[in-house]
DNA sequence: CTACCTCGTGACAACGGTGTCACCAGCTCC
DNA sequence: GGAGCTGGTGACACCGTTGTCACGAGGTAG
């Protein structure tokens, strides 16, 4: 029986045989299957990266795995090592937890990884990142040049890297631009609390005239928290999401592109699976500030 | 060497071996993985669906391999033929094209599959479905309750089941409630074409004074082409979808689950897994009307 | 003390393809 | 006509794990 194509569905309907590709892959050692390790396939953000992942794998004629950490790093080594069970031929991962050091264990060896969003410590691998920093960046210019002196930074849980990573790009760009520095509150943030901190905020003789929310979950929550308190802030917001024009003023917003981040870390573990052996790669992808209304002075009735 | 666990990450890190669960799968023919074939894991409906269902997976130690066949049943063929020859579990799909016969063929009998979203015709299998004509007809009482006599229906391409579904229900709907039928607009819709039609439909000397939409994205577009055409009326979306309570004014919609109708299905496939051979079952989960402020008489400005 | 039973250990075949090697036929060239 | 080369075919070992079977040791009952 000679290969026929990808397993032939004309085969099949003639013959009604499908070869065992189990063990096709256990004789050759190739197994033509990428596993997929990421936070919750039901962020819109990852199931872009994933979308993204499988055109390329499929492209590749490989095929896709995918499995959910769900935050926890204890779910996400049990994934590694079903993953690596298998000998899946290459891994993508978003880690959870800091440390990944556990990833350099001979087991793995042979098994090469790129990461997600966020760089992975205690093991070299290419990665694949934001430009976090320059989005931050690029958003308090923004504000600022529309008369904004006074932002406040609206982050995700401290514990997540790229949550700490854009406070500190916030402090760096505040500072550069000589504004008030330092209002900054960090997740997890519940409606309620937020409501809170926006009212408090916007009170006293300081007030803060624009928030910048550190992703797409703190955007939401912050959007229906300044409904409750009442308050009028400019808004920009990591990461663009549906229906931001839609939004009454429309949501200026730092944009990622998941989708070219799934495939640039997909294309990436191809290369090395073609052989390539040098060094640990990292690509940082810009981000684009998409300026719609909500910048403005006045904010949010602003228009 | 004795089974600890599910592989042993303890094992790994002392001994730094990991079994080969190719072999394993070859030798004892459980494969304990699920394949999961969808239109489209970006869109936000089936990624919630892929993230329930690899949650029920990971309850039954299974891993999860996933397909988007983009709307195209040679592609989706050419994956079901690719999950077969790994010897999956089972499989759930939401087919594409309406024809599944090929999936009868003797090379997959034994390969339980469940239908999502839509049922499969030429093959007798579990199906999951939502109710279409409820949740149509839910969404239309509403609006006649709120003094709406007009109603338009735009439907996605008629050539996916839900869109022509949902079409007929509001069909039944509007006739049943005394109502005018038949202004209705299939896809797939443009914003531009859209615009000019709301135009038409909102001209004249009976004139629509709410629109139903058909699914998420209809009702994206919709919502952008309102804004465009500058005309106001009374949405109601078939699809819940993030932020609709955030837009002026909140959209009222008919809310499926996802995740329930992933979790609902992946449990009917590993009843078939654990032994289950009673007939073939077809399970229609609810919607749910979530009234918001959309549906009233002046439409999207009196609130 | 012997016969029988139980338990533990070790060896081995099998899962289903795939890559290699040997063998044989047919051919060309000296 | 014989030697050497090429191509095609068939047999077989192997991938790594698992289930079975046989054998031997140890224990108990008659």
């Amino acid at each position: 029986m000679t290969r026929e194509g990808k397993g032939g569905s004309a085969a099949i309907d003639r013959l009604g045989f499908v070869r065992n590709d189990g063990a096709s892959r256990l004789r050759s050692g190739r197994t033509e299957t990428i596993g997929l390790i990421l936070e919750d396939l039901a962020d819109p953000f990852y199931s872009a990266v994933a979308a993204a992942v499988e055109r390329v794998c499929r492209e590749r004629h490989h095929l896709l795995i995918t499995g959910s950490g769900e935050g926890s790093a204890e779910r996400e080594q049990g994934l590694t090592v079903a993953f690596v069970s298998r000998r899946v031929a290459g891994l993508l991962a978003v880690p959870a937890g800091p440390d990944r050091a556990w990833l350099a264990q001979d087991a793995m060896a042979g098994t090469p990884v790129v990461f997600l969003d966020r760089p992975a410590s205690g093991v070299q691998a290419d990665t694949v990142l934001v430009d976090n920093e320059g989005g931050v960046r690029s958003a308090v210019e923004h504000l600022a040049a529309h008369g904004h002196r006074h932002i406040g930074f609206l982050g995700d849980h401290a514990g997540f890297w790229t949550a700490s990573r854009r406070r500190d790009g916030f402090q760096a760009a505040t500072s550069a631009l000589g504004l008030r520095s330092g209002t900054i509150a960090m997740g997890p943030h519940d409606r309620e609390h937020l409501a809170a901190t926006l009212r408090r905020w916007t009170g006293g003789d300081d007030p803060v005239t624009a928030v910048l929310t550190g992703n797409n979950r703190v955007t939401v929550v912050t959007l229906r928290a300044l409904r409750d308190a009442g308050v009028d802030l400019a808004v920009v917001g990591f990461d663009d999401f549906e229906l931001a024009d839609l939004l009454v003023p429309p949501v200026t917003v730092v944009a990622q592109d998941p989708a070219a981040m799934g495939e640039r870390a997909a294309r990436l573990l191809f290369q090395r699976l073609d052989g390539d052996t040098r060094g640990p790669r990292s690509v940082v992808l810009p981000t684009r500030l998409i300026v719609r209304a909500s910048g403005s002075l006045g904010g949010r009735a602003g228009r």
